[in-house]
This record gives structure tokens, sequence and C-alpha cells, in this order.
RNA sequence: CGGGAUGUAGCGCAGUUGGCUAGCGCACCACGUUCGGGACGUGGGGGUCGGAAGUUCGAGUCUUCUCAUCCCGACCA
């Protein structure tokens, strides 16, 4: 199935392209921009979303869900927020079509016209705020922490499969604050568990820092976000978490009387990932031979191929594996035991290989007359033969160990590729040649941040956290700097 | 929304200066031999050539219009 497949060196994008449509991850949809995600891709999102809905709950946040669609006048209630979101709106105006004249299909009926235009949400906190003000009158009704699973609509000019969609699904949390030190304690708490979430079951190391203010979120404050470096170069923003200060509140009127019975504004934050998260575990760990998962989120962490010549054969070796299937979901690990007569080994092979199925288990009869199992592994592609006994637990150790090499060889390339860089030449050169993340000072203008933008396409991915003051001059300006900031050119 | 390209079977493509029955590879179906890294042979099914109009004895091929997709820019999680 992925014979002609492109490697990354020859066409990267192209490579990525293919990679999610053979995989069997998703595919185009009819509608411009939309995917279909398929099965396979959907159960990886699935496992995402159990984590991270965990980790939410386990920080004390709560599920609800919000309309989809938010009235018009809503959005003009925050200036900024407007601005950053009137261009890629979907907009509902009509709710009834009628049989076309001449008969052939149908057409909508003008006489359906909304009063009031609905807005397709691009993100919820306009109607989210609307529904706060009725929620909150006291201190004692904060802190509110709310999450929701939601798809949101983005009208953009030019879609990838998971990494830009018109559609995408991703959790939105808004929460509501009666101090501004607890609001920003929030936003690093959840930037905090996306980091977490990302190198600790995408093994997918990141930058954590927080935006400049060209690159904040449209209403924020402050905009906190990870970063991670993918195979070409490019960066990838994987989570936002943002501090919103009184903003929202203002706009939507949402006050609370404090302890001291002061008539007080609320304070908020909200933060996200969505389906993009896909295309960063795509495109850091898979190589020319597939997709390459890793154990925490792979749907299949265990494949067994059986290879027979006849139903006698595949009997003999069935009565082997069954209960080796059995030892191992006893352990957690999710095991598929592909017996279809229908597909050869070697087809088997190359399907699963291709699919990121962390390890591979193959009995034939040799191995029945032997005792063996031949155990093969994605991430490095060796193949070994082990003896039956005891092979569950070598079986979880190597599932802890492939996820442990998939993060450390990310943080490899991501440390091979992040360069200090003290001259524009270099600056320029860097990005020409290798790309990936320039460590350099900025002196801390808009304007520098948007010729840099102009002339190399790279921007300021983040300001990082605790970063160590160093004085210096601006790559760019040559006037004076702080410390370091993180440029790349981004996805 | 600017610049470039492409639409022929599910996918990838060929199809000459207009010519008679539209082809190839992969995939699909049947049978046989195979089965430890994407098997082979034989036979088979599948097309209003993106759409509309026109030129012509005759259009996949020429003309006009139209629609769609892809790439490159401006915008973006």
């Amino acid at each position: 199935m992925a014979k002609d497949f492109p490697t990354r060196s020859e066409n990267y994008s192209q490579w990525y392209n293919d990679l999610v449509i053979k995989a069997d991850l998703a595919e185009p949809s009819p509608v411009r921009g939309c995917m279909v995600i398929k099965p396979y891709g959907y159960a990886i999102w699935e496992k995402i979303q159990a984590a991270l809905d965990k980790m939410f709950k386990d920080t004390g946040h709560s599920n609800a869900y919000f309309p989809l669609f938010i009235p018009k006048s809503f959005f003009s209630r925050e200036a900024s927020h407007v601005e950053g979101f009137a261009k890629e709106c979907a907009v509902v105006t009509h709710y009834r079509l009628k049989a076309a004249p001449d008969g052939k299909g149908v057409i909508v009926d003008e006489d359906a016209r909304l009063e009031e235009e609905l807005i397709v949400r691009p993100t919820s906190e306009t109607i989210i705020w609307d529904t706060y003000r009725n929620w909150i009158k006291s201190y004692r009704d904060l802190p509110i922490l709310i999450n929701q699973w939601a798809n949101v609509v983005r009208w953009e000019m030019r879609t990838r499969l998971f990494l830009r969609t018109t559609e995408f699904l991703w959790q939105e949390g808004h929460t509501a604050h009666a101090t501004k030190e607890e609001a920003i304690r929030e936003a690093e708490t959840m930037l905090n568990v996306y980091a977490s979430f990302a190198e600790n079951w995408m093994a997918i190391p990141v930058l954590k820092g927080t935006k400049s203010p060209a690159e904040r979120f449209a209403g924020a404050i402050d905009t906190y976000a990870i970063e991670a470096l993918m195979q070409d170069g490019k960066a990838l923003q994987a989570g936002t978490s943002h501090f919103l200060g009184e903003n929202f509140a203002k706009a939507f009127d949402v006050k609370f009387l404090s302890k001291e019975n002061q008539l007080e504004y609320v304070w908020a934050t909200s933060w996200g990932v969505s389906t993009r998260l896909m295309g960063a575990l795509i495109m850091s760990h898979s190589d020319d031979n597939g997709l390459v998962l890793p154990p925490k989120l792979a749907p299949i962490q265990v494949v067994i191929v059986p290879v027979f010549k006849n139903p006698e054969q595949l009997n003999l070796i069935s009565e082997k594996v069954l209960p080796l299937k059995k030892a191992l979901e006893a352990k957690g690990i999710s095991v598929k035991y592909d017996d279809r007569d229908t597909q050869k080994p070697g087809w088997k092979f190359a399907e699963y290989e291709f699919k990121g199925v962390p390890v591979r288990i193959t009995i034939g009869p040799r191995d029945i007359e032997q005792g063996t199992v031949e155990i093969a592994r994605r991430d490095t592609l060796e193949k070994e033969t082990f003896q039956m006994t005891d092979i569950e637990n070598k079986i979880v150790h190597l599932l802890y160990q492939i996820q442990a090499n998939l993060y450390n060889k990310a943080l490899d390339f991501r440390e091979n590729n992040t360069f200090r860089v003290d001259s524009w030449d270099e600056f320029k050169r860097v990005l020409d040649t290798t790309g990936g993340f320039i460590a350099a000072h900025w002196d801390g203008t808009p304007e520098t941040e948007e010729k840099i933008k102009e002339e190399t396409k790279a921007t300021i991915r983040v300001i990082p956290l605790n970063n160590p003051p160093e004085k210096g001059k601006c790559v760019y300006s040559g006037n004076p700097s702080e410390g370091r900031v993180i440029f790349a050119r981004a996805y």
C-alpha cells in the first residue's frame, strides 16, 4: 500500500500528506478545507483526549458544553478579539431551504433570514463569558474551572490535514478567578499540563514561554505557549494558555462582590490544544518507512502476525498466541492478533510498520518448534528472537524503552537544531540551510519583529520562561537587549 | 484575493498533426501455485475523458465559457 512513498528529504510536505492519507489517519472531504478523520486516526485522538481529560480533572476542572453558534453582536464586545477573528468567521444567515423554482434541487429561502446572524464559533470566550455573567455574583462562586471538548471553525485560506483545517476538534478551558495572581497561576498551571502531556505522552520535547505582543491571542494580556520543533526545522505551536486579565469580564460585565464587599471584575484565562497535536505527533517521530507512534498513544501497541501455510498450522500457532495475547492484555497492553488468511505475512509486516505499531511479534512454524517468537520494534526496526517464557514482561519493558527512545531522539534533534546566533547574516544563513530554533537577542520592539518576519518569514516563537537575563545587542537592529528569544519559521 | 499548473477507472498516469473498439501500472474479483519482508500465472469487472456550449462527416484531442483541485504569495491553532 505504501510503495511509492516519498522520503522526507525528497519532499517533506508531500511525505506528510501521503503519510496521513496512506496510514489511514484522515483524508480530504468533499467540503473544502475540512477533513474526514478515519478510525485509526480518531483512535489516536481519543487516546490524546483521554489522557488530557484526566489531567484537566486532576487539576480541578470539569467539562461542560456551550453552543456552536454565537450571536454576531457578542463579537463586537471585545475590540481586539473581533479584530483577530472577524476575517475568518463562518456566518449563518438563514434557517430554511425551499425547492428551486425550476424544480432542480433546493435554494435558500430568502424569507427565512435571521434577524441577527449567528457565527459558527471560532473560539468560545464570548458566549462563555456572556453565560458566566449570570453564574458569578460573589467571591463564593469563584473560581469557575471549566473545559469543553468541541469543534470550531476558522475560515483559513490554505489548509493542511490536521495542521490547519477549516473545522477542527479541540478542547478549550475557560476559567474565572477572583484575583489576578490566581488567574496567572492557572494559565501557568495549564501550560505545564500541556508541556507535561507533550513530553510524557507524545514524546515531544517542547519549549515553554510567552508570546510577543504581536503573536498574542486576540484579547489576551499574555499568551503562554509550548513550541515543538518538527523534523524539517519548522516550529509548531502545540498548545496555548492565555491570561485574559479583566478584558472579557469588562466586555461582558461580569462582576462579583469580594469578601470586602467591593464590586470587582472577574479575572479570566483560556487554554486549548487541538487536532493539530496529531500533526505534531506525526511529524516528530515518523520516518521514511511511515508512521512511528509512541506506545502511550498507539491504538495498537503490539501486533501479532502468524506465519502459516494451512489452517492446521494456524491452529497450532493460535494455541500459543491466544494465552500470550491474554497475558499482555492483563498488563494493560492493547494487542491485535492478525490471523487473517487473506493477506500475506510480508504484506502485514509492511502494513503495520507503515501504521507505526510500536512492537510486532511474529510466530511461525519455526518458532513453534523452538518455543520462540520474533520481536520487531518500529522505532529502530530491529528484530530479535526470544524464548517464549516471560515474554510479556519483556514486552512491557520494551514499550517503555521505545517511549523513552522516541523522546530522547526528538530531544537530540531539537538540541542539534537550536542555534545561538549573534549576527544577522548568520541568522539568515541558519534559516536558509538547516532551519531550527534560533536563540537570538531582540530589542523588544514590534517594529523589529515585523521587519524580521518580512525579510525571513521567521517569527518569535517564544520568550522562554525563566529566561536567564543576558545583556546583548539585537540581532537585527543592534539596539540593546535584555535576553534571548526563540525565533523560527513556523507552521 | 494575486501568480503558476492540472483535471482521462478507486489511485497514479499515457493517449501523436482531430480518425474509427480509450489504454497502461497499482488496487479490485475468480481459479491455481505460493506464504519468515509488500508473491506469481491465467482469466475477469470497472470510464457519460471535470461541466456546458461551439467548430467538424468525425472531438479525450481544436475554440469559448465555467467549475474544481494543487503549488507559490498575503492570513492563521
